[in-house]
DNA sequence: TTGAAAGCGCTAACAG
DNA sequence: CTGTTAGCGCTTTCAA
């Protein structure tokens, strides 16, 4: 077919057929309100198939067309946790005309965080957990951009889907302390980390203990470099272990760190859930997958995304569309991992 | 800062200043051969971040610039196979000017393959085991795009990284073929698909059976609606050994399948490697972490990023580079639950 | 039913 | 050192 070595343009089109761009573009376009005779167009439609044409989609935008882009900002593509999240935002877009253009702000600087708008013109945003991004997504609200904001710290200057992370750690922490005498909190962020950091694991984790009066004890899940690494799990634990004796349940910042964890028990010898109790947290499907399975507290990945999307979706059609939000409540979801009697 | 209701222009700030656009264009690209005067630059540079412009990527693709867009193609962000692509490239791409827009093909009919081009301004385009993607990538490249393709099918006609899981697939089930009487292939994918698919897998383990003239068992792990599902793998293997007995090892289509084999004969009480030895493939991060911890084969991820951008680079600097091409070989990692006296 | 022309925001050649 | 101008490919208004 084509072997043009440039791209072909309505103009292209145009000139073959001695026709009008203009006419290229309304059957192109299939604007029902222009007359078009049913021969033109089938002309013009036989030539740019032929020919091979695709749009230029930056030509559209620029000359004020939807560009149909839609921009997801997210943390990344890893962990599992990720990969749920983008997976549904991609089913909910597929089948639409809409395009997702994922940005990924795992190695952004401080900097970067002004980055938000890519350049590209896009319909609109959605920003998931988006710490820092706040004064960057309003912005881009002000100048006229759609943004959704979601996750367990959404903006609320914006339409928004909320996950009650809180409430859900508070709960599996509490079902923990009722069964347990030390529950400890293990994470990959240092105690400092997790305070500054609007993230309701940590806070949430503390709430439940103080409640019950018992003390916090807090594992730091890091390697030499002070990164936050499952990998490091055994050695982690088993010197906290040495130095202050075993908790009997562990509330683990996510199922990544719960794997880790349950694997350096496994090494240790200690028995899950008869010696400790474990929990996790973000219901990736691997969870289910171990032995014993793993208690997780299962996020909404599907609903996040249909709201979010469903949201946006209204907004792009009606900017005026009154704010709109949503909270949805992650499940706790118990398994063999802190099976135990009361 | 900026509370406009729409996008800055260069036009915005030429206007504020009294200068003509092209001396807010020239000092904003920093071009080097127009001498613009110290103070106009600073009034321009104080202008536009005042004023919050960000360019549009869209203009200045259509005015001919760079777009510094790399569109990334691939099946999907799940399983971990590809989350595990996705963050390596995007560790390739992250500390580059370029950006990557990533495409995902597994919600695409027949027809979207032809989409390849969105349409979008790209600089270069990697497509990431192009089965179906031949005649649309060669197109793009014959229209003057930039492309490369890898994994364990890439085109061949334009620069590619290939990786060899054929041989290693052969290795690993040759290493069964010598511990174990039957072998048998566990899949998600029916006998049909498995032929027709460019997927070197299947073929290297029948070669690899035929070569020691031992008959072929397949295993096929589809739920009821005929998807393929690990979920499902209790069910089917349990069906299957009820049948034809059990074999004594099995070589996995992937490391989701044999996670989902590996849970499935614990709850059979089947012991791996006692009485069933175990190889899964693709080298996810969580084979580390079951126990057994699994053989799996190990897929080259960060070199296949690397080579590949690095191919594309230097394709989009140097159109004229000749063909590039290397080929990657993955590595069987043998862990306990394939580990058996011979 | 079709065509001419303006303009989206920007780059880059050229003129001053 | 700075301004004028011609497009890039497309949409859309207005005429014909």
């Amino acid at each position: 077919m084509s072997q043009g070595q440039q791209r072909i343009s309505m103009a292209d089109i145009a000139r073959k057929l001695n026709i009008s761009r203009a006419t290229v573009s309304y059957v192109l376009n299939e604007r029902e309100s222009e007359l078009i005779s049913e021969s033109t167009r089938e002309r013009v439609l036989a030539a740019a198939r032929e020919m091979g044409y695709r749009p230029n989609r930056a030509a559209q935008a620029l000359a004020g067309k939807r560009s149909n882009l839609i921009e997801l900002c997210v943390y990344g593509f890893h962990p599992a946790f990720y990969s749920h999240i983008l997976s549904e935002f991609e089913t909910q877009i597929a089948p639409t005309p809409y395009q997702l253009h994922i940005v990924s702000a795992r190695h952004w600087t401080s900097e970067d965080w002004e980055t938000l708008d890519s350049g590209w013109p896009v319909d609109g945003l959605i920003v998931f957990d988006a710490a820092l991004l706040d004064r960057a997504a309003a912005d881009l609200q002000n100048r006229g951009v759609p943004v959704v904001a979601s996750g367990a710290y959404p903006l609320t200057s914006v339409d928004h889907v909320s996950v009650d992370t809180y409430s859900s750690v508070f709960e599996a922490t509490t079902y923990l302390v009722e069964r347990a005498q030390r529950v400890a909190y293990v994470t990959p962020w240092t105690l400092e980390i997790s305070k500054a950091n609007p993230d309701p694991r940590y806070p949430a984790y503390a709430a439940a203990l103080h409640k019950a009066w018992r003390p916090e004890e807090v594992i730091v899940a890091t390697d030499q470099n002070g990164v936050g690494n499952r990998a490091a799990m055994y050695d982690v634990l088993s010197a906290y272990i040495k130095e202050k004796g075993c908790p009997d349940a562990l509330l683990c910042f996510n199922d990544e760190i719960a794997i880790g964890t349950l694997a350096a028990l496994r090494r240790l010898q200690i028995r899950v859930p008869e010696d400790v109790m474990l929990i996790g947290c973000d219901g990736i499907e691997e969870t289910a997958y171990h032995s014993p399975s793993l208690s997780t507290i299962q996020f909404p990945y599907a609903d996040v995304a249909r709201l979010s999307w469903e949201f946006l979706r209204r907004r792009i059609e009606d900017p005026a569309t009154p704010l709109q939000s949503a909270t949805l409540k992650p499940q706790l979801l118990l398994r063999e991992s802190s099976a135990r009697e009361e």
